[in-house]
DNA sequence: GACCAGGCATCAA
DNA sequence: TTGATGCATGGT
């Protein structure tokens, strides 16, 4: 996991960086608002920022950024302290996690904004990840702050993801009619008024076990077990967590149950069988069902 | 037109 | 506690 950080104008290049794959991190999943470019380069805007991420052999560049970010936000967001090979190891005494590890190897688990994750898996419930995403950019556009960018960075605009407070004030039926969420619309406007207000506090999670942070994001509006797990999993750092969805139900029945079950018991199953690396295991198997289309 | 999509809320048993 | 059903919306 060794590699070399290199500063530049506006650049951070992580030389001979491995378990990096921007395909893979950017398309398992895990995040809606990552663009990919006609170069094959993803564009994002997280905590506030722009950055674009282009991988060229083995390195990885970072443009529209410099060392102080790198070091107070990114080195964190792509859980760049953390050891890929060995996690890889562990779970590669599972022999379908040996396939599904090399078809995903560059996959990484982000730590992505709370809120943000709360309000997109609500939006994910009996959705498709495309229309997903659309409605959450269009809440970034419509209830998000514009960001200002370099004009020779790409002269495009780019949103922030609303606050509770913004998404707060909207009015489910615009949300539906302007953001497409349907039938999620109350359940958007209800969690971010409640977590506006204070009446939960997304940061205590932080020290949370995964148990209790589940217990405490299932009292909103929208979040059940599957959504809740993501949030977990995607925001804070809770490794042994393990959503269940569709893709994942279909995985699990054809390579470990070899029957039709139901979430319950796959989400038992799952935690049982890959412990505190439940979640890793989750995100390969999930992009490698999914792209594949396993079990369909 | 039925069926499905990174499920959840609700209600019956 | 578990199992069935409706839900907005858009694509097959």
């Amino acid at each position: 996991m060794k590699y070399t950080i290199i500063e530049e104008k506006d650049k951070i290049i992580l030389k001979d960086i491995k378990n990096f794959n921007p395909k893979h991190i950017f398309e398992c999943g895990q995040a809606f608002r990552w663009y990919v470019e006609e170069d094959k380069s993803y564009t994002t805007i997280a905590y506030g920022k722009v950055i674009n991420v282009k991988k060229e052999n083995n390195d990885i560049i970072l443009s529209n950024t410099n060392l102080q970010d790198f070091n107070n936000i990114w080195y964190h967001y792509f859980d760049l302290g953390r050891d890929y090979d060995e996690i890889k190891k562990e779970l590669s005494k599972d022999p379908i996690l040996v396939e599904a590890i090399e078809f995903g190897e560059g996959i990484r688990i982000l730590n992505q904004e709370p809120f943000e994750m709360v309000i997109s898996f609500i939006t994910s419930a009996n959705n498709q990840i495309p229309r997903i995403k659309k409605s959450i950019e269009l809440m970034s556009k419509h209830y998000g702050e514009k960001i200002k960018t370099d004009e020779n960075f790409s002269g495009l605009e780019y949103y922030s993801f609303p606050t509770s407070e913004g998404l707060s004030k909207a009015r489910p039926e615009d949300l539906k009619e302007v953001c497409k969420v349907g039938f999620r619309g109350e359940r958007i406007v209800e969690t971010a008024n409640i977590i506006a207000k204070g009446e939960l506090d997304l940061n205590s999670i932080y020290n949370l076990t995964r148990d209790e942070g589940k217990e405490l994001l299932m009292t909103l509006p929208g979040v059940g077990p599957k959504v809740s797990d993501c949030i977990l999993l995607f925001a804070f750092n809770k490794d042994d967590a393990f959503p269940v969805d569709v893709w994942v139900k279909r995985v699990m029945e054809h390579f470990y149950l070899k029957e039709d079950t139901n979430v319950k018991l796959i989400g038992s199953h799952g935690a049982r069988i890959f412990g505190r690396l439940a979640g890793f295991a989750q995100q390969y198997l999930f992009y490698y069902a999914r792209e594949l289309g396993i079990g369909k």
